[in-house]
DNA sequence: TTGAAAGCGCTAACAG
DNA sequence: CTGTTAGCGCTTTCAA
């Protein structure tokens, strides 16, 4: 493979010109510029990536810090970073940390190393706590709200909360939410909506109807039961996130228990399948593409160096209404 | 941040020792050792990762062409793809192609730009069609057959034969099968066991069952209705995906069929909400996360310059009976 | 065991 | 408009 050396010896002109000629062409005296394309091709020429990073001191790589690949929800949120970073000539660099801070920090090191121009950060952690000069971050999906990243997020609470009215309003009184794991923002903003709307609505909290879980249709399945095992039955039943509600269905049919008519289910995300469950799932739609989208719009704008005009996004959620959740029949 | 000169003069060495104190530690006095790592760590020093890729020709990147990240069997590929590449210390920088051929050639020109060291391309496509000096690539999942790349397959045609014959056995006769898009050797292959299965049991083939889909839930659905309409009605349906076979579960529904009563259904895949369906999906299942690895390890095998000891690995499936299937009453 | 020196391939002043 | 020149930060001979 050739460098711009042979180039410029095959066109007669310096390594200089064809630089130029590669980068702007305007400045380049067409019967020189057309003498160097020629040589390019000739010599089936493409610059070294290597040195031009080198070089130019940009890599033109966004590290991506993602819990979990295969999780429906981030599947989407990557596939919109993955599309916003090509367009603007970024590639991506994805990083599974499972959850795993020490992986999350060696992939967070790519960014001393040179090797990336910025993070995008999918989880609630700081792999840079403490560090003076950390590199730039944008936080998305869950956030760390004390710190000072720019954010991208849903109003957690406020989802909630409409999709707890909405199952007050059917009549539901006895209300269980199966949440994400006990320490994450998203199930801490969750569970204040839900907690806000049933106060609001003046039926006092019942510990009894709260259950943790990881997101994950195993652990839908699982605290299903736990929860159907309770001296008072609750009627409806909130999982913080449709998987969990998928997994929660398969408990209630070996329970022998009809949604809606014994219970109702809501789930949250709406990822494809849910709208394939039977009955298909009431949930809370997330645009998750656009998390990914304006995640990298923020990163990019702070990469120009531009004072960053936007602290926080704010994305909108639609409540979902579909078949699975219905008019408190129960008790 | 520092460079290797102001370590060096920190420690009062030259830059080449210290750059062999991190290389190659043990070529170097054991005092003078110390005194250049005490410099790095005052230094808050890191190498710079563009300069060392540039100087070694080494990226340390590999390229996955992924045709749909989001799909449940592909994110369980690239975690594979992840946790192997990280093992050995490379990074992957991953390129949802979407099917369109113009953005996988962009990708693939990273190798061409030495952004990255080879590819694994889980499509069977060649982007480098034609070219006289292409990079290493491995070909995981859909296979181009004719190609001489390294591959990570399943056995399409026998694990479509084992779920055409469990059907069979069940007493079935008017099998369908919803396929995956018309030219993949994926829907080939899975087509020719399918056909094998029942030409093996004396049953001629039936065009009207066959019919296309692109994996997807939505594609599983509207197939479902166009063989529901047909005059003399399948009693069996076999899915070249679970995507497919849970779409298909909601046109059943839809039509007032029960499953497996009134007709048996099959995916392929064995993802996981196939266990949370109703009833539960006889399936395919892959070893998702082995295609990602053992890709891997053969790239690297081919990057160390070794002579290439596998062409191709074969991987093993396993057919999985759940609820979804039973013995055929119809007709 | 260490240092000096020569680049890797490219870009970007600065002259001309 | 084009060429000369000086590196970017690091690795790696080659001598000492």
């Amino acid at each position: 493979m050739s460098n711009i050396r042979r180039v410029a010896e095959l066109a007669g002109v310096s390594v200089a010109t064809v630089s130029r000629t590669l980068k702007n062409p305007e400045v380049v005296a067409p019967a020189t510029r057309e003498r160097v394309q020629a040589a390019v091709t000739a010599a089936n020429y493409r610059p070294n990536g290597m040195a031009v990073q080198f070089r130019s001191r940009r890599t033109g790589n966004l590290v991506v810090l993602v819990p979990l690949i295969a999780n429906s929800f981030f599947a989407r949120v990557i596939a919109g970073i993955q599309q916003a970073a090509q367009a603007a000539g970024y590639r991506v660099l994805l990083c599974d940390t499972a959850g795993d801070e020490a992986r999350e920090r060696e992939y967070a090191e790519l960014v001393y190393a040179r090797q990336a121009d910025g993070v995008i950060q999918l989880r609630a952690f700081d792999p840079f706590a403490g560090d003076p000069d950390a590199p730039p971050v944008v936080n998305a999906c869950e956030v760390l709200a004390e710190h000072t990243w720019p954010k991208v997020r849903l109003d957690n609470r406020a989802a909630a909360r409409s999709l707890t009215e909405h199952l007050l309003a059917l009549g539901h009184r006895r209300i269980a939410l199966i949440k994400g794991p006990e320490d994450s923002p998203l199930t801490l903003e969750r569970l204040a909506g839900y907690q806000e709307a049933l106060t609001r609505a003046g039926i006092p909290p019942d510990p009894d109807l709260l259950h943790p879980g990881d997101f994950t249709l195993a652990a839908g399945a699982a605290a299903t039961k736990t929860l159907l095992a309770l001296p008072e039955r609750p009627t409806a039943l909130f999982c913080c996130s449709d998987e969990m509600a998928i997994g929660a269905l398969q408990s209630l049919r070996g329970a022998g228990l009809r949604v809606p008519e014994d219970l109702s289910l809501a789930g949250f995300d709406d990822i494809a399948f849910a709208a394939y469950s039977d009955p298909p799932l009431t949930t809370i739609a997330q645009p998750a593409e656009a998390f990914g989208q304006r995640a990298v719009a923020l990163l990019l704008e702070i990469l120009s160096g531009a004072a960053p005009t936007t602290r926080e996004v704010v994305l909108p959620f639609e409540l979902v209404v579909r078949g699975s959740t219905g008019v408190c029949r129960g008790r």
